[in-house]
DNA sequence: ATTAGCACTTGCTCTCGTTGAGTGCTAACC
DNA sequence: GGTTAGCACTCAACGAGAGCAAGTGCTAAT
């Protein structure tokens, strides 16, 4: 297992054996049941054999840590935010993914799977199914990926259909309207000069060239240059959608791991603004490997009682985008880890295989 | 207001006026406040003086012809669905829209929106908002809907990108994959002879007859035509995924409104597969104006306590596809109705403008 | 035909004792 | 000195019972 990234870098406090092996079984138990769990119980279901009474110290001192809480005076405990960094940081084994497993999420490019807009929104399915959290995928980012196509069609006398084709494979289209009757043909020289001009060159890059060489006076006399100039600048205005697929959110909702009304009104909103998830998503794009946010270390607050795992995919060349799953802070990290892990190498080498790169 | 079409056409009951007027206080309060309403409320929100017990005598009768139950023997009395029919098709007079209300609901052409698939989802979100229930439009049916403009761009060695422009302005792209080396201009001379043979014409009727002339034989002769036949034929191939503009679903969901949890779990499963959905409302395409379907007429379980409200929208020449939402049954119709009308009139008007035909 | 009056039903809420899981502390134990 | 048994204490959850409020159906008077 990649060991996840931890958030905020800090040496983890010192903590003996016999005191992590508590620690574990309480949130191994408590990921389990959800249930406080109490000295007891876990005297029974732990290896090493020590009497409730012992164990009852060792939680005392946890509790002294920050590590646990106990909802009421003569209940048992629960792990905080801060145990399951620990957890992850130091104690989580990943399970080993089986078979099937693998095989599933190998499904995401499946035979007759052409677009990359296929893939990533069965990469939310899949994920979905598996975890029955809420899964995210951002498409690649228009702005920093690079130019293969772009190419005008006329579609009507006062219409120009755009499309834009970047290296990584996905393929935008946008309408354009012009009051100027341009020939197909004329647009398709435009194209070519365009093409030869920019193909290769990032979507920003190019943005940032035209609208300077609007500058430049030489195009006035030329008449292609200048509706080059004039059509390049509208396809490539900003006007990216922010574009996410999203899917398993109604699971999540369900999942009962949430039982007061109102936490759910708060995560409803959260992913009713698919803006703001996004964003929380791109902060996390600059690390690697998996991450690992969880419950208030997410400064989103309808995602106090959650924990993110994100992980980004790739072509050969560069980062694309960020996939992740949102569930309740005690899921099973031992299997969604590794689940989110594979599914990210898996995505990005379907996707290396349709990039242009 | 237009009459709704009524779901099993069937002659009302013979109801005398003042039993229709206690059978309408009764809906119009349980709409409001989702309680059980009994004879003591009823009698001082009447406009009619009436004393409860005269009123209880006539809850009595409605009682005993279907329209009303009681969720225990001491509790006031609700609305069954055949009473909601009643009111929809008897009873119940729309509201007149605000200028608040049509200016909202014409937002979804505003400005800057030039693309059918942003007004589609504009709807969605606009009627969301509007009405808090889960709001739907499925895209124009590409089966029927005209060819507008076929192109082939060349993205790669061994990719062609199909772009497929409708008469409605929907724009599809796809990707083919090829072994032999075909030249941009090559295809420029397929897209031309496939634009000149079937513009105008229905994607299902192209796709018959491209499938048709591969039995003929002089194609073998003129590789352009074998070429033509070749692409066309992958370009039309039949992979509509169905086309599903969805929004407001956790509005309803949250709505309160549904008191159990397995009411919610049925409903959530409901709106997981888009594809039933979409048979659901394909079904009532063939009629016109507002359509509505309460409670046990949808012959969805999922929808077994919901209300669907459906509307067409179409350009000049065609029915293009529906719009609906999907409430309580025990909605506002008043309001609700006018609203569904009102917005398929506009989204037919803006899709009108952004049609070829 | 309408209405006032009354007995009856029933779900909801509040209280109160009981139960059980769990804790913290102290003293005994190895 | 760490570990454990024992014990008093706390507190949520559960259930029974009382009282309440809303509502009904029936009957008899208007």
């Amino acid at each position: 297992m990649p060991r996840p990234q931890r958030h905020v870098p800090e040496s983890p406090p010192q903590i003996d054996e016999r005191t992590q092996l508590v620690l574990q079984g309480i949130i191994n138990s408590y990921i389990e049941t959800t249930e406080p769990v109490g000295s007891r119980t876990l005297s029974k279901q732990l290896s090493m054999p020590m009497s409730p009474a012992t164990i009852r110290n060792i939680m005392s001192d946890l509790s002294e840590l920050g590590f646990l809480i106990q909802t009421h005076t003569s209940a048992g405990r629960i792990p905080t935010d801060k145990a399951y960094r620990y957890y992850v940081d130091s104690l989580a084994v990943a399970d080993s993914l089986t078979d099937e497993i693998r095989t599933r999420i190998q499904e995401l490019s499946a035979e007759g799977v052409s677009q990359v807009e296929e893939l990533l929104s069965n990469t939310t399915k899949i994920l979905a199914n598996l975890t029955h959290f809420a899964c995210l995928v951002t498409a690649p980012k228009t702005a920093v990926s690079r130019l293969q196509r772009i190419e005008f069609i006329k579609v009507s006398t006062s219409k120009i259909l755009v499309i834009l084709v970047s290296k990584s494979g996905v393929v935008r289209n946008k309408l354009i309207e012009t009051t100027e009757g341009i020939s197909q043909d004329f647009l398709n020289s435009i194209s070519a000069f365009l093409n030869e001009q920019f193909q290769n060159r990032s979507f920003r890059e190019i943005r940032d060239q035209i609208l300077q060489s609007m500058v430049e006076d030489k195009e006035r006399y030329d008449r292609l240059l200048a509706q080059a100039v004039r059509l390049g600048k509208k396809a490539f205005e900003v006007s990216d959608p922010p574009e996410l697929y999203m899917d398993g959110h109604l699971n999540l909702l369900m999942s009962a791991a949430f039982g007061s009304r109102n936490d759910l009104r708060g995560l409803m909103g959260t992913f009713d603004q698919k803006s703001r998830i996004m964003e929380v998503l791109d902060h996390t794009m600059n690390a690697e490997g998996v991450r690992i946010y969880i419950g208030i270390e997410n400064d989103h607050e309808g995602l106090k009682d959650c924990t993110l795992v994100t992980a980004n995919y790739r072509n050969e060349n560069n980062v694309l985008g960020t996939l992740g799953v949102i569930g309740p802070t005690h899921m099973d990290y031992q299997r969604i880890i590794p689940v989110v892990d594979y599914t990210s190498k898996i995505l990005s080498q379907a996707i290396t295989r349709h990039s242009y790169d």
